[in-house]
DNA sequence: AGGCCGTAGTTAATCGATTACACATGGATG
DNA sequence: CATCCATGTGTAATCGATTAACTACGGCCT
């Protein structure tokens, strides 16, 4: 900067002003500063800026798995609804780990990030009440945790789940095999709640942990048990069971009903294609994303709550009828 | 840390020996600053650490495309391979789209990330110069550029290649759809000369840019044209052509041989599944992310070429006998 | 003419770290 | 006993920006 105060003829505080546009500087002096700048190649150091003015422009997004396309999607809608508000968005991949996820949520922080998007792990509050505690902006995105005291975006996917188990029931089934998430998230939590609540005791209930390896184990127990439907918690989970199906050879939805939560593009292309939960991802990105640029903004955005819908695509068989 | 220095009675020369674990301070005076530290939660500033350091522990990632799930893989693999030589990984996402791309870039440099790794989304160089101009280590990943000097780490598909196209001329297949991508990347042309080459004159060439929706037109613009095998070069074009197949109604292997560069935990659980040439993705990031780090390190790393493999599963037909 | 004001630009303090150099202390050496 | 060295710590310059406070200049009013 100082090169080209000097190039320019001026000081480095006139370059500053060119810089932010602020009103001070001649058109002339503005130009002269311009080409000094061009013909140097300058280009500011956003370090010392940042550093100087205690503002990042970059928001942190810490996900659980970079590799399910649920949190990729999210993680792109937050990108453009940031991008669009010149924020640049940090994306930390939390691989459903705690100790990476503070791990990253600590790094975020220590690079100075203006706020932070966080898919908790699992709803202990912990972290979350570090991040509070540093009185640096936060919103919580998919998952909540216990008494959460900070905006909280996610997608209701009771009605569905409800719609979901009405259709079963009245198809007849009476052993329905759930593949649940982890009992210590929150979405792993409610939606098994929920599903199992309107099931009566149709429900039988494997844990998984949202990761295809858990999907596939769980669909071969509950297999061997003898259900006649299959419900999985979330895609991944939902891949692994498919995995399972097809290796004994199971005709959806013949022998065995199924459904999953979340949608993925590929869906609809399996025979018959599955019928889904859907989650209205991107929006939950894009609202995330608002709410956090509301709460660095100095306003105090309300939790946002979306909700998923019941796609009937014939992998339930005539429970769609 | 003046705070800190003051509590501990020392100076932030001193806090600053222990918190980089120089040899100097006493152990007896380590403690008293730890302890500081501790009680005041001090958190060091990692933008004035590193301004004043001119080194910041991070790698700038710009890939092509978030939501295709080969350059999520890849993101992963790189963020691993990085966080494991105590780096950290920013991600931009340039959905296919040069200017976007250039942005990326400019903000990664403006904010002095270490080195870059870049999928660039053209094979034109000007911007892989300016990166270089500003002598800033930088590594191609997966497509390179025009004249690059710079190390290239990529898959090559050229074995497998000819291998499926001579699997599909002994079948007899006379007309052969290649849904390709854009001619102006060095993946999209490099993959399909070598497919046409060893095709001879069967194939018929449809251009694309690597997203779903093309694929889908594409397919629809040679099945009309009668051909009896498709190819895909990648698996988001893949996806598409899928779909198209589909709404078609149309039969695999029966009514259509297919085959997709690249694969993806799905395809196996298609009926049939989905013959594809897989590419080392895990390796290609990490050899991406250490190749970075060795230019970083002063060092200079050789290109990287590791080798695509043809999966057969059963959607090419007899072309697999 | 003298006082006042607005404008364009400069000087220098500051953000929060790192680190070369200076300094003090104490034990070993000639 | 003076000299020297090793060791642990403090002082202050520095990284590259921003910005409050100040100066210089010219015109306007009385």
């Amino acid at each position: 900067m100082k090169d080209v105060a000097q190039h320019a003829g001026v000081s480095t505080a006139t370059v500053s002003r060119v810089l932010n546009g602020h009103a001070a500087p001649t058109p002339e002096t503005r130009e002269r500063v311009l080409a000094a700048i061009e013909e140097l190649g300058y280009r500011r150091n956003a370090l010392a800026r940042s550093l100087r003015t205690t503002s990042t422009q970059t928001l942190g997004l810490v996900i659980s798995d970079l590799l399910n396309p649920f949190f990729a999607e999210i993680a792109r809608a937050v990108e453009d609804e940031a991008r669009s508000q010149g924020y640049c968005v940090v994306i930390g991949n939390a691989d459903e780990n705690t100790e990476q996820e503070a791990t990253y949520v600590r790094t975020l922080l220590d690079r100075r990030v203006d706020g932070l998007l966080l898919c908790p792990a699992t709803d202990d509050p912990g972290l979350v009440r570090e991040v509070s505690a540093g009185g640096v902006p936060l919103v919580l995105l998919d998952r909540t945790v216990r008494g959460a005291t900070c905006p909280v975006v996610r997608a209701d996917g009771s009605e569905a789940l409800t719609a979901l188990a009405r259709r079963l029931v009245g198809a007849g089934h009476t052993r329905i095999g759930v593949i649940a998430g982890p009992p210590n998230t929150s979405t792993g939590r409610e939606r098994t709640d929920v599903l199992t609540g309107s099931l009566g005791g149709l429900a039988q209930v494997v844990h998984g942990d949202f990761r295809q390896g858990s999907g596939s184990q769980a669909a071969a127990r509950l297999l061997d048990d003898g259900v006649t439907a299959l419900i999985a918690m979330d895609n991944l989970m939902g891949l692994g069971a498919l995995g399972e199906i097809r290796a004994r050879a199971l005709q959806i939805p013949h022998d065995i009903a199924f459904a999953v939560f979340d949608d993925q593009p590929w869906f609809p292309l399996l025979d018959p294609p599955i019928t889904v939960i859907a989650q209205p991802t991107v929006e939950m990105g894009r609202a995330a994303a608002r709410s956090l640029l509301a709460l660095i903004d100095g306003r105090q955005p309300d939790d946002v709550r979306l909700t998923a819908k019941l796609v009937l695509r014939g992998s339930l068989g005539e429970a769609e009828l």
